[in-house]
RNA sequence: GGAGGAGUACCCAAGUGGCCAAAGGGGGCAGACUGUAAAUCUGCUGGCUCAGCCUUCGAUGGUUCGAAUCCGUCCUCCUCCA
């Protein structure tokens, strides 16, 4: 069942897009004895049982397992529970409420649905933390804290900036890295993938491992994945996020939403297009044969493919330009019936309607649409605050993509 | 346990008795332009029965003709000393 690939051909998928691997050396060491062996590597990722909808950003990390599985190495997906039912404390602004035992089994279920739409449900296993450090007494925990010094801890960006800034810390705040590391050591993992965020974390995985007597993880360390603002790394709470699940539309306009300078970064993080033919789609673009808004657009179609399959992605995309370029409508507008309590004996209240079918969430905000121009009726501006025109079938818009069909 | 500091709109942050629905920035929305929901420029950004009115400045109770601003109490967070 396991593979014969060249350790070099391993290293090279291993490495694609990758911001950093300690060591590579090791990782060598490593594949080439799982080959010999004819076992598997254990591949390790974390996830936090807090946030279930998983976007671009998640995936990154994911399609790295995946390609590991495809080289026939296993995956070990480990629900941090036992963290989530404490509270995470980064981002130490708000403390986030613990989670019951019976929320964080449900977020996880959502999470298994989501990440094997991407990882290999064959080649995965997934584990809560909770079976191995709730198993812990005091005095395993105080020989578990032992293993690294608080200057050591220190050395860690955040805290340093924290501790230097006169910022409190939490005594707890440090068992999170030391958790995270014996999460390794309880799964005896080979691999450990994340962010570049999560580079202390996985390197106190190396060390924890290697005082429990066993051989260190490789870290594998994924760029982040600035979302559609182009600035802030990619995160559901600063709402410039792609879902995997949103619809095709949505999706193919979120990514052509995203700043051009960020195109070529997507192009190697969330699509599976070789690296050699995603240097070739950046070359043309510098030497100006190729439109950017052509490359990106290819993008769009890439990342929506992935996710909903090329007929709907064609389809998002005939749907963007349609709107978007030709300045149009889109093929299917959903109806809005009016309802009687918002005629009015001058005509249609249009500032209730824009907020009855969610087009801005206060009158005062519809009133402000209605004069800036925003709204139009078949295509015509109006700022009238009623609407006494206005008749079945009539197309209302706002702003340059909502749009609404209307039935008296 | 003691001393001190802070809590302002979606976020950061000014404001220390009336000119404050509250500067500035970020974000968001809209308009223009375009190569797209990129970039750039401009406007808007508490609510409403909207040239007016109502409710906001941690909570609550006061002082005052009048408070985000002064006083009391409480809550939360932070720093220093122990």
């Amino acid at each position: 069942m396991f593979n014969m690939i060249p350790i070099d051909e391993q290293i090279k998928i291993a490495a694609k897009g990758a911001d950093e691997i300690i060591d590579v050396d090791d990782l060598k060491a490593k594949l080439s004895k799982a080959q010999k062996a004819g076992k598997p590597l254990i591949v390790k990722l974390g996830l936090d049982p807090t946030a279930p909808d998983i976007h671009l950003g998640h995936a990154v990390v994911l399609r790295k397992i995946r390609q590991l599985q495809d080289l026939g190495h296993k995956a070990v997906i480990i629900i941090g529970d036992f963290t989530g039912m404490i509270g995470d404390p980064s981002g130490r602004s708000k403390t986030r409420p613990a989670l019951t035992k019976k929320e964080v089994l449900e977020n996880a279920r959502t999470y298994e649905e989501q990440i094997f739409k991407i990882i290999d449900r064959e080649k995965t296993e997934v584990r809560f933390n909770s079976e191995w450090l709730g198993a812990l007494n005091f005095s395993d925990v105080i020989g578990l804290s032992s293993k690294y010094t608080v200057a050591r801890m220190l050395e860690r960006e955040d805290f340093k900036k924290r501790f230097e800034g006169h910022e409190s810390i939490g005594i707890h705040e440090f068992f999170y890295p030391l958790m995270q590391g014996y999460d390794s050591v309880a799964i005896k993992a080979d691999i450990e993938l994340g962010g570049t965020d999560q580079r202390f974390n996985l390197l106190m995985g190396r060390t924890i491992q290697k005082d429990y007597g066993q051989e260190s993880q490789i870290a594998l360390m994924m760029p982040l994945l600035e979302g559609t603002d182009g600035v802030e790394k990619m995160s559901k709470s600063l709402g410039n996020y792609i879902g995997i699940y949103e619809e095709p539309d949505q999706m193919y306009g979120k990514v052509m939403s995203i700043p051009d300078e960020l195109m070529i970064k997507y192009y190697e993080l969330t699509t599976d297009i070789h690296p050699d033919e995603i240097e070739k789609i950046s070359n043309s673009i510098k030497d100006g044969s190729y439109h950017p808004r052509d490359a990106k657009m290819r993008l769009a179609r890439e990342v929506t493919t992935l996710y909903h399959g090329e007929e709907a992605a064609k389809k998002a995309e005939e749907q963007f330009k349609a709107v978007f370029q030709k300045r149009g409508m889109p093929d299917e507008i959903p109806t809005f019936e009016i309802p009687e309590n918002i005629m009015t004996p001058e005509g249609v209240d249009m500032t209730r309607l824009l907020t009855e079918v969610g087009f801005a969430p206060s009158t005062s905000q519809a009133r402000r649409l209605l004069n800036q121009g925003a709204v139009k009726v078949n295509g015509e501006k109006t700022s009238d605050l009623k609407n006494s025109s206005l008749k079945n079938n009539d197309i209302i818009q706002s702003g340059k993509r909502n749009f609404i069909k209307i039935r008296l």
